[in-house]
DNA sequence: AAAATTATGTCAATAACGCTGACGTATTTT
DNA sequence: AAAATACGTCAGCGTTATTGACATAATTTT
């Protein structure tokens, strides 16, 4: 670990020197994934903006239109966020016509979620630049490389949860 | 492209077929991105909570380590965000003396910045929880694997402007 | 030297998106 | 019949971002 003396001026003591790679970190790596996810959430967002909706609108429509019949709970557990964060989000979407809701066959409490056109089609166009944004990024590579990037971007997230599809 | 034909239920069309691989979209990359950047941002947010600080602070803590010197029209352009939205951050990690600004010395009306001692140690209590997140994905990975993603990071990124480092 | 531009700071209003707590209602389970 | 569950909703709050307008100091241009 290199040891750097911070400067003196007047009574205040700083730093001039940049951070590089103290403790064997990789800053390249942490900033080209803040980078790279700024610029990734960037092209739905110009979308959505023309239609009055934002971020938390593209998830919901993303994860009902990748599975269509889940439930407001597993939408919550997906999302992690709360129910009333959502709800806001989902009634708009509702509104718009772009999801559906039909009480669960078995358990009629529950709302099962479906994408209308609308909503298969807003689900499209927001995936669409994103597309081309990672077959630009993937470009010359090979196939190991590929699958690289995929046990990547596993390996970053959480342990998921085991019974995620035990439910019903 | 595989034509699904929606379902009806009264007067409502909807759509029960998971969305795949309409148009060769991978999905599944784009799930992981999300997840692992949610994940990836989780640990020093935790941290952040403590200080009462936010995923901004976090920001311009990280660049200011990086960059020593650096001006908050360079910390603006770097973040992509307004002065105004800046401003009340930045405040308060001068006010809580993790950032010093001085007098730039060619340019008096520059304020350039520069991490105190508590600014460095909190940028890097913030990087360590993200570097062995990075660690652990990185296991078992060979040097072109990493390499791989290293690639993928910045092909996923807007191209940078090319007079980044041409201000003096 | 005067005028224009630049770098920064600040005030005010607004919006998106998340949070907590509390309560209501329909439905299912015990 | 009572308890638990799935969902909806009301009310209030905080963070982070936005825009527009204006002020100040320093530098550059004319």
């Amino acid at each position: 670990m290199v040891r750097q003396t911070p400067e003196r001026k007047g009574a205040i003591e700083f730093f001039d020197q940049p951070l590089t790679d103290e403790g064997g970190i990789d800053f390249e790596i942490i900033e080209g994934f803040f980078f790279a996810y700024r610029d990734f959430i960037s092209d739905p967002d110009a979308i959505l903006e023309r239609s009055g909706f934002g971020r938390a609108h593209h998830r919901v429509v993303h994860f009902v239109n990748r599975e269509p019949g889940l439930t407001v709970a597993d939408l919550l557990d997906t999302l992690k966020i709360t129910k009333q964060s959502l709800a806001r989000v989902l009634k708009q979407l509702i509104d718009s016509g772009y999801i559906c809701q039909l009480a669960g066959p078995e358990d009629r409490r529950q709302r099962k979620l479906y994408p209308t056109r609308a909503g298969r089609e807003l689900a499209l166009a927001l995936a669409e630049p994103q597309h081309q944004r990672i077959k630009r990024a993937f470009d010359g590579m090979s196939a190991d490389d590929r699958r690289a990037i995929t046990r990547f971007l596993t390996g970053m997230q959480n342990a998921r949860d085991a019974n995620r599809d035990e439910r019903q």
